[in-house]
DNA sequence: CGTTTACGTGTAACTAGTTTCACAAAAACG
DNA sequence: CGTTTTTGTGAAACTAGTTACACGTAAACG
């Protein structure tokens, strides 16, 4: 132990020389050598190679044990073993629809022993190209860009250099809660029918008896407000109902801000007996003005939301809405990004849903 | 270039020799090749690092942008550089709670370039075992274990472990949404006050002349529960009135299952002028309970509830709850794991949202 | 009993960047 | 004009694991 420490090694406990503060510890070399065989072989038991005798096996695992070693994933994952990661990219991570989808993201995720990396981009142009970057430079298997966007040209380039980037990394961006972009129908979409909602809420009310239907929303700007209007404009068409403007308001996605939109509306004189409003929150919105107005709901008013948000059937009277199937959504995109299913567009059915805010118009 | 060619270098594209299917593509190597400088300094232009010379910089941008380079972050990541993770486990990715949990830790760890992994356990240890053994393997910086747990002494113990091993890597465990554990008060956790905020709706509802208050909520087992009910026996007990069994009633946080109870409790015979429940789920049960029974709301029957979730504050009464500050929840959380805060435990107040549905009892 | 096959293992070269150290050239100082 | 300091750079050694290849032993086969 003495006389033959000449110099040469001593083995110290092999660790980056330098840098005592270096707590992380143990590596693969240190339970090698703990161990009395290689690195390779060592190596072979964390990544469950057969090729091992079962004793050096066992060796190699209690020496592991006895120093407290972790395999580091991202040396793994730097060499194309180990997990990989999905990101879930959405405007702003807010309500109970960005849970479900995410729920479901994260199932076939979980499932199949991956990952899932979530980031919000607030809107900002930058901080989503930014993101992009960093995804890209972590090597992430996907990206899921979730949720309504812009829906102008400018968007579309955008994602489309996103997939073009992401591509040199073989990585792919998966459009989720948005159609395909025109310029760019390779750029897989995952989408639930967004405009069959609202027309299916048009046909019950015009079936019911309404021609006089307003439709409260966002305006032009956004995918889903466009989808959603264009559904209402598609279905009176069909019926035969000219499309009258001044029931067609603009309203932003708030309770607040629908309640000021149907005020507006129902003061301004021109006959209606049904709303069909962009969500949910516009028709809370809508159900409050209406109350304030002292119209009786629903037998002055019939008013259909969408989003099947949690208690709106609670709701006096319970809304009548459309129940788009966020967390499928969420399963079919990361089945497209772990390639369990092609990539191909994918536009999922929603589910009307039948309640107490819509009835026969009076008279 | 023919000549020279003994054996030695001749420089092949560098790549990995086999592997001609390896589209990954380009390398550090490659960019310092072409733009005729050492790796060192190509690493130290993409690591901002100000000793290099502009032209040399320029050059090494410049054969990036030609050759397509993308700086492999899991390397980075490797080298201790680069972003960290933060972890966020929950039980299930359910609801508008989460959502703002999450929101609240993306926005500090966005604020401060780093990345926010998600997952689920489902309530299965074993999961949950395996996620932290995969955080640990990935070397996130910090796993945020987010939501009510199990109130025994296994959880308790494996949370413990889950620590002791997060610090074998330098990680932290934190506990958002659940309080501390008393066997093992080093955990750091960040809470709202649960227990105070049932006990604010108790004193409220006291004060508004009830006396036979009756709460409905899950049973002992999981730490919401047993703060929360913990709030209405000590607010009670504060107000010297009897704790009667017979108006605590269990139910799962469910409006189906909430329904079922207080139809039980109603149709007891019991006397009660109010309800405080767990959740806003199960006080929408109560309503359509108590309403099913011909029971006016408020006048006959007050209610309250615990959450704020959306719109409960349009059912019809006004849900009066309480709201728990559910996205600072998050911030806190992220701040203390990306050290921004000091390790310390988080009570955090919650707000009560006096609305239509608790007012004074009948005679 | 000799040959073939299977098994187990170590060496060394890979995955991709970062960083220390030494050293040169250029700029600043005396 | 000589010395000191600054600036820029490259070689090589690190971060941590994986794996192709070569080689030796041992069991199975003929």
């Amino acid at each position: 132990m003495s006389i033959m420490s000449t110099r040469d090694s001593d083995k110290k406990p092999s660790r980056g020389t330098r840098g005592p503060d270096r707590v992380t510890a143990v590596n693969l070399r240190d339970v090698a050598a703990h161990a009395r065989v290689s690195v390779a072989t060592a190596s072979r038991v964390f990544a469950d190679n057969p090729n091992v005798n079962a004793e050096s096996k066992a060796r190699v695992l209690a020496s592991a044990e006895q120093l407290g070693y972790v395999v580091n994933g991202l040396a793994r994952a730097m060499m194309g073993r180990g997990q990989q990661t999905i990101a879930f990219v959405v405007r702003a991570m807010i309500g109970p629809t960005f849970a479900a989808i995410a729920a479901g993201v994260e199932s076939i995720a979980g499932r199949n022993g991956h990952m899932v990396l979530m980031s919000a981009t607030e809107g900002d142009p930058e901080r989503e190209r930014d993101l992009i970057r960093i995804l890209r430079e972590l090597r992430v298997r996907s990206v899921l860009l979730v949720g309504s966007t812009e829906s102008d040209a400018s968007f579309d380039e955008r994602a489309a250099g996103y997939a073009r980037d992401l591509a040199q990394v073989n990585a792919s961006l998966i459009l989720c809660g948005r159609p395909p972009i025109a310029s760019h129908p390779d750029l897989v979409s995952v989408n639930y029918d967004q405009s069959a909602g609202v027309s299916a809420a048009v046909d019950e009310l015009v079936r019911l008896g309404h021609r006089r239907i307003a439709y409260i929303g966002e305006g032009r700007g956004m995918t889903t407000a466009e989808l959603r209007l264009s559904g209402y404009e598609e279905a009176l068409r069909r019926h035969n109902i000219a499309i009258d403007p001044s029931l067609v308001r603009t309203a932003a996605n708030l309770e607040a801000d629908g309640a000021r939109a149907a005020d507006e509306l129902l003061r301004s004189g021109v006959a209606v007996t049904a709303i069909v409003t962009m969500t949910d929150n516009i028709a809370i919105g809508a159900y409050r003005a209406a109350r304030a107005l002292g119209i009786r709901l629903p037998e002055e008013l019939s008013i259909v939301g969408f989003d099947d948000a949690p208690i709106v059937g609670d709701l006096t009277p319970a809304l009548t809405t459309v129940r788009p199937p966020f967390f499928d959504l969420g399963v079919r995109a990361a089945e497209i990004a772990l390639d369990l299913a092609p990539p191909e567009h994918v536009l999922l059915p929603v589910q009307f849903m039948k309640r107490d805010s819509a009835i026969r118009p009076k008279a």
